[in-house]
Order: structure tokens, then sequence, then C-alpha cells
DNA sequence: AATGAGTTCAACCGCAACACC
DNA sequence: TGGTGTTGCGGTTGAACTCAT
């Protein structure tokens, strides 16, 4: 006999989430905040099992969820986090602020494991293949002009790594406060069309105060703190402009990296204890 | 224009860890 | 301490899309 499914499937919608069945996970969230996900479809009027809506929330519709191409510092991040942590892809999106753990393993079987292959690096160790174990990446087209309208803008070069993920759904998100534990969920809305990252109250991004605290120095409010409570909070006052604070935590956690570097052969010990610290 | 191979990524599945009783 | 329920994670799948022929 198989294991027990999650839930009962019977009468359960499956298959990609149509724009009403987001909209009444979005409003729910909005309402009633993250967590009971068991109960939560029941509640929502959903016919779908919780896992599905955890999973739609955390990978699309979360509105601090950024949208578009990885840029060459995270991708540097990720390979470089990769080789430290391996598949943790949870952990390693803890450290891209707005990106999930399933798109950057999408990206990372998508392109980036093809890339490194291609470089002569196996993936998996991170290690120098063999000559006769490169593999020249796959193309189909090497002077055909991109025809995908979306991607027409990226620089010739950025052709490798075309990431384009579909437009964030959600419309309405500019400034909210989240309170975890207290179920609040505050939410003003205004129009927009695209959603920049910052780590919000979820669990996935807990441990990251240090590194993400504020980021002042462009006029933007952003910042986070931990409540008397003992809750997180998030809390930012402007749609900020997503590319300074993700240059400057990319940065941040990028010069730690390379310290570590820079001493690596003398202390691996300080190498594993960064990796470990990324595991709190 | 049609077709088929290759690519992408949202969604699903099973399992492990955790929380609670 | 063991049982049960819930949540989170990583691997995998397959529909939709892109592009070469």
């Amino acid at each position: 006999m198989g294991r027990a499914p999650c839930c009962s499937k019977v009468g359960l919608h499956r298959g990609p989430w149509t724009g009403k069945e987001d909209a009444l996970l979005t409003k729910y969230i909005q309402v009633h905040g993250e967590g009971s996900w068991r109960s939560l479809p029941k509640k929502a009027g959903l016919l779908r099992c919780g896992k599905s809506c955890r999973l739609r929330w955390m990978n699309y519709l979360r509105p601090d969820i950024k949208r578009g191409n990885i840029t060459p510092d995270e991708d540097d991040l990720i390979i470089k986090m990769h080789a430290l942590l391996g598949n943790r892809w949870s952990l390693i999106a803890g450290r891209l602020p707005g990106r999930t753990d399933n798109e950057i393993k999408n990206y990372w079987n998508t392109h980036l494991s093809k890339r490194l292959r291609s470089q002569g690096t196996d993936p998996n160790t991170h290690k120098k293949l063999s000559d006769s174990h490169v593999q020249e990446p796959k193309k189909r087209s090497s002077n055909k002009k991109q025809k995908n309208k979306s991607k027409s803008n990226l620089d010739h070069t950025e052709k490798l790594k075309v990431h384009n993920p579909k437009p964030f759904r959600i419309k309405s998100l500019a400034s909210f406060s989240f309170s975890r534990d207290s179920s609040s969920f505050d939410w003003t809305t205004t129009t927009t069309t695209t959603a920049t990252a910052t780590p919000s109250g979820s669990s996935n991004h807990e441990g990251e105060r240090g590194m993400l605290g504020n980021n002042g120095s462009n006029g933007h409010e952003v910042g986070f703190f931990i409540g008397e409570d003992g809750s997180d909070h998030y809390h930012h006052d402007h749609m900020m402009d997503g590319s300074d604070l993700e240059c400057q935590s990319l940065e941040k956690l990028y010069e730690e990296y390379l310290q570590l570097l820079k001493t690596e052969e003398d202390d691996q010990g300080q190498l594993d204890s960064f990796a470990e610290s990324l595991l709190i």
C-alpha cells in the first residue's frame, strides 16, 4: 500500500492556476496571513490542496518576489553558493532577495549547470572535468537574431542565459507590513507592474537581518526588525529601487565571501564556518 | 506554413524535519 | 517517548513555448 496523499485529491483542481484562483488565494492571505495551509483552501474557497496553495504563494504570488532576469552578479553568487552548499536551493534562495528556491533550482538546471559543464567544470563537484567530459552547449542558433520580443533587448552576450520569467501577476503592491505571528498583513496598494524584492518575514529568510538591514543611503526606507514580542516585522515605505538594494546586499555578501576565499588556503575552517553560518 | 527537436519553468510528488499532544 | 499532523525541501515531470529546418 502506498503512502496516503497529503490531502484528499477527490474533486481538487490540478495544473496551472487560473487568475480567479490566484485572486482568491491572494485575497485570503492578505486578510488572514500565511500559514495553516492545510485548512486554507477550504476557507479560501479553493479546490486545491494546501500544498499547492503554499507553493503557488511562495513561488509566484508573494509580493516580495522579484521577476526578471537573474543578473550576472546573482548567477555568480549562485554558483559560489552552490559550491559551498550544494543543492540546498532554499538556503541559496535565502541569500538572494526576491528569488525563490524553485526559480534558482530551475535556473541552475537549465543554465548554470550547462554553462559550467561547457567551461569544463563539473557542476556537482565544481571541479575541473577532464577534456573528454567537457560538453559543448547545444545551440539552436549561432547567428540568427532572437525572435522573442521579450528578449529582444538583451545584450547578445547574454544570449546563453536568457531567463525571462513571466511578469508578476499581482498588480497591487507597493507598501506592506507583515507580522508573521500576529497574522496581520497590512497591505497598502498602488498599481505597479513590477515587483521588487526584499525578504519578508517568511521562514526562508530568517537569520538575514545582518546582511539585509537598512538601506538608507539612497533615500529609500527599507528595514526590518524584531519586535518586542520576538516576531519578525518587515516594512518598507516606498517602492524601492530593487537594483540598489540588491546590489548592496549582494556586494556585501560577495565581499564577505571573497575575504574568506583569500584565506581559504590557509584556513579551510573559516570557509566551513561561513558555510555553516548560512545554515543558521 | 508545418513540423519536430530542444528549452523553460510552473506545478507535482515523496520524503524528512518539525511541532504538538 | 511515540504517534500524528503539518510544513518545507529537493527532485522530477510535462505543457507551453522557441527555434531550426
